[in-house]
DNA sequence: TATCTTCAGTGATCCAGATCACATTCAGAA
DNA sequence: TTCTGAATGTGATCTGGATCACTGAAGATA
């Protein structure tokens, strides 16, 4: 087991070097999460960042009434930026984090991740592109929601689960897919109807197939 | 003149140890804007941070067809998370921002900034914090433009407005509220007047009251 | 004082998307 | 096979907000 996720470290970590990795190992809890399982939900306090080693994770912003809008995905050699930052402050989370697939993460207690931010320079470099990276996702979410109408926010969201889970069948209900857009079942079906017509994608129950988007 | 700002530094960033502020002194170049001044536009190169010693600015997002969709203001002690990640990869900026009042800004070489990682303690604090509260505004606006409709949208902006200027008299046109939320002027205009009625302001030409929002 | 420009007020109309009310279909449990 | 619950399809209706077409009012400028 040991092996194994040393392994994907060095994979999906690749600009860390040797040292890094074994003090990653070393100090990191390792943890594997099924699929929907929550990591972490929004107003929780987090000691410790997250790597994700394998698996997928979506980010959710969460409304006083329950509504889960989502932000982005965290893929393999992602970090989570909201967890780096609260973590140092020792503050609440303000997002919540599921599991799409079984995914393995790395826990990196707050102190550690300070000490490193001097002791290597991969590791400052890899933060900074964390911060850049999500900082750029919320910025394509919020470019959606603020200036797109929903058919164009609905072909976004299909692209990026596309993306994010390297396959044209999407398994997922319209009502799913509502609930992360903030819209309502009834206008993703009919939407993903006229799609299907135009031969952008196929419909099946629980799945959608990518064609031409 | 040196002395001036020193001084504005040393009470805008009341973190930083006299060492750091010597060096932002002589390594920093100080510039001033003038109100509705563009510091730096969506797609333009970084190759230096920004600190707001005084005055005031707000970040804009972009649209393909020239919306600007504020985003959040920059206040005197605080600085562009994004000039920071951007300026450290080179790359473009995702914004515009635009000076409200006559501001002073310090602009940080991206070297000198990675340098004071290590060197500085209180830095390394002043960077994580800019990142925290960046991503907090911008999940402000985030909820906002997903959750809530225009009047409350309204409400927040006016809110924050009062806030960063310090003021109860907003000095702003209703068509400029409207492309700062991605809307129509004649839908900012009904609105006012409805706040208007109930009392929470009062309106006049140019200039919004704020009363009991 | 006359004129011009910008800002604001307001009715009419339109449309995307929300909401309600059902019908239908499908996969798994019994 | 039959039943049941979840997922989907679809019409009818409502509404916030967009758009169009004006009018009027306040400063600025000559």
């Amino acid at each position: 087991m040991q092996q194994q996720y040393d392994n994907h470290l060095r994979t999906n970590f690749p600009v860390f070097e040797k040292e890094l990795i074994d003090e990653i190992e070393h100090t990191g809890e390792f943890r594997t999460f099924m699929p929907d399982e929550i990591l972490m939900r929004k107003g929780q306090f987090m000691r410790s960042t997250m790597l994700v080693i394998s698996g997928l994770l979506k980010i959710y912003r969460e409304d006083e009434d329950g509504s889960e809008f989502l932000m982005y995905y965290l893929k393999p050699g992602e970090a989570c930026a909201l967890s780096m930052v609260c973590a140092a402050r020792h503050e609440a989370s303000p997002v919540m984090a599921k599991a799409v697939a079984e995914t393995e993460v790395m826990m990196v207690p707050v102190d550690t991740m300070s000490e490193w931010m001097a002791k290597y320079k991969s590791w400052y470099q890899f933060v900074i592109e964390t911060y850049r990276s999500r900082f750029d996702e919320l910025l394509l979410t919020l470019d959606n929601v603020a200036f797109r109408s929903m058919d164009e926010r609905l072909a976004f969201y299909l692209k990026r689960a596309k993306e994010a889970q390297h396959t044209n069948n999407i398994e997922i209900s319209h009502q799913e897919i509502a609930n992360e857009l903030n819209t309502s079942r009834e206008v993703i079906s009919r939407l993903l109807k006229k799609m299907e017509q135009k031969g952008m994608l196929a419909l099946h129950r629980n799945v959608i197939e990518l064609k031409n988007l």
